[in-house]
DNA sequence: CTGAAAGCGCTTACAG
DNA sequence: CTGAAAGCGCTTACAG
């Protein structure tokens, strides 16, 4: 049998105070004596309470949830954006609700007016494209939205500078002999999307081998989907073009991972023959010795979630824009064995 | 400004009735005379009404919502189950949640007593191994619990008889000259969640080619995650063991969309020296002309939203299981040009 | 700092 | 068939 949840009311009795005195302490309301609090929350504590959401909802007007609206393509990219924005999230006792955009028609339907995802007190929205297909950028919602991953000049947003991380990956591979590669990520999702991720880095990249004077051919560019497979074709391409040594920018961790599967079947020396840099720097690329350009994923979610707290709260300035920098992480797999 | 949504009483006023004739109206309740139930209705129209949600599941106890925990993978799959999931749902003016696994660690907090997931009348599982995961196959939680593309005894299931499917796509090549060869869906998440929909439609396919007296080595099945480039680097793969005519299970439609490009960049001609037999029966196979296992995944997301919400409504009979069965769509890519 | 009370927008016996 | 009323579990002025 199901025990009935415990109220209020029951945390209230046994704390020995009012009912709007423990809802004080559930709201972090300042005119609280630190007695109190600390006896309501013993009583919550040893009750397992937890309060209602539905009833501070209708009681409070607020839901106390957030939505993130997110496409679900690379699954350890956003499970790291989901820890840091739930970090922050948790500790203002907020709820999250995904919304994830498994196709185009379903991204529709959450923009539309009365959709579950604005049900919320405010949006986290981590496509740079949702901005752009809509009319005017803007979104059909008086509650506040934060851009994460993606930026809006129109919206607080919380964005990783891809570009720079591209120069950054130039830099680095400008200084070892032999051609230059790169692997640009494509989805046909981030298409309706608009997302300009994968664009951005490798643009970056062209950038900085101007900058060295390193000759770089749009043929040594392979456009790949997001998969580990994608990184074993890369390399297969890369090597009916030129000799090694190859030095390949690989667009993100798992295309890097790929190639280096396929370098050891091919038989090529990694770090010698074939050196490839990622783009992430998911814990994993530790372990394989992969060299990458790690993102503060996590930070980035973070503020993102800080941003629009701050919006619910009642902020009401200009469209804040964070930046974050990917930082250049050396492993053997860019410095020989 | 944001004009505030009506509520209950302005429809009671406008249709000069109670408020709870209105809510009866907006619950079915049969006990509403036709006149009155249009006049409300017609009251509801004018204001553009809706109710609030979280008043009603304060009021009556109820969420009104429906969980679904599902692994992010395949996201077609996922998408066309969703679709059919929705469609009972919305007829009976429910909501879903979706609770996507995107990590190992995240299953664990979906399954934590106080979790979101648990805070609606019922939940959808749609990972066979969630349920193997926990101590004697339960889930932790009261509420109803019903498995969609999966099957357990404990829980009502809709599932996909995948080793059916299998030995159709035996019974349909082994018709063929040449060897026969399969590719076997493997991803990392599917581990965690034991997940053996890959496995099953292998071992039916050995059955099949058993009873047809057809040989079918090990060094045949080439494991791959679930990727488009999979299925390419798998004809890859075979090329280098036989020559052709090639006969291909390939255990998904993205997969065998792999190795229709593949077959295009090596110059074999598709329904001669390649055939190849997808599975899932996506839309867009009839457009490219591949042949495919097609899976009835709306109706089985359909019948297991049907299975929750007679649960919801009090059903306790034991656990009912409802299969699906894969049939056999033949295209040009096995039936030659 | 804290309690008692009104109120959030619904549902649901209870009478009629 | 329908209305008036109590109640769901909270929040939040309003007094003290």
């Amino acid at each position: 049998m199901a025990k009935r949840k415990p109220t209020i009311h029951e945390v209230a009795h046994l704390a020995q105070v009012g009912i709007g005195t423990v809802s004080r302490v559930l709201n972090n309301h300042p005119s609280v004596r630190p007695e109190t609090r600390e006896r309501v929350l013993a009583a919550m504590a040893r009750l397992g309470y937890s309060p209602n959401p539905h009833a501070r909802r209708v009681a409070g007007g607020r839901s106390y949830t957030v939505s993130l609206v997110l496409p679900v393509v690379s699954t350890e990219f956003y499970n790291r954006l989901l820890e840091g924005i739930e970090a922050v999230l948790t500790e203002e006792r907020y709820e999250l609700a995904l919304f994830p955009i498994l196709s185009p028609i379903r991204l529709q339907r959450y923009l539309e007016s009365r959709s579950l995802a604005y049900q919320t007190d405010g949006i986290l929205v981590s496509s740079q494209g949702l901005a752009s297909l809509l009319p005017d950028q803007r979104f059909p919602t008086e509650r506040p939205v934060v851009l994460v991953d993606a930026y809006s000049p129109r919206y607080d947003s919380a964005y990783m500078d891809n570009r720079l991380g591209g120069r950054l990956a130039a830099e680095h591979l400008a200084q070892f002999p032999g051609s230059l590669f790169a692997i640009q990520l494509r989805e046909e999702l981030d298409e309706v999307l608009k997302n300009t991720v994968g664009q951005e880095r490798i643009e970056g990249f062209r950038e900085g081998l101007r900058k060295a004077r390193r000759a770089f051919p749009g043929k040594h560019v392979f456009l790949s989907r997001f998969s580990l497979e994608g990184g074993r074709l890369a390399l297969q391409y890369f090597m009916r073009l030129a000799k090694p040594p190859y030095n390949i920018f690989a667009g993100a961790d798992l295309l890097a991972l790929g190639v280096l599967e396929e370098a050891e079947r091919q038989g090529l020396e990694v770090g010698r023959e074939v050196r490839v840099l990622g783009f992430d720097g998911h814990p994993w690329t530790a372990e394989k010795g992969l060299s990458t350009l790690a993102q503060p994923i996590e930070e980035m979610g973070a503020e993102a979630a800080r941003l629009l707290m701050s919006r619910i709260r009642g902020f009401k300035g200009p469209p804040r824009a964070r930046r974050f920098e990917p930082t250049l992480v050396v492993r053997p797999s860019t410095q020989g064995p």
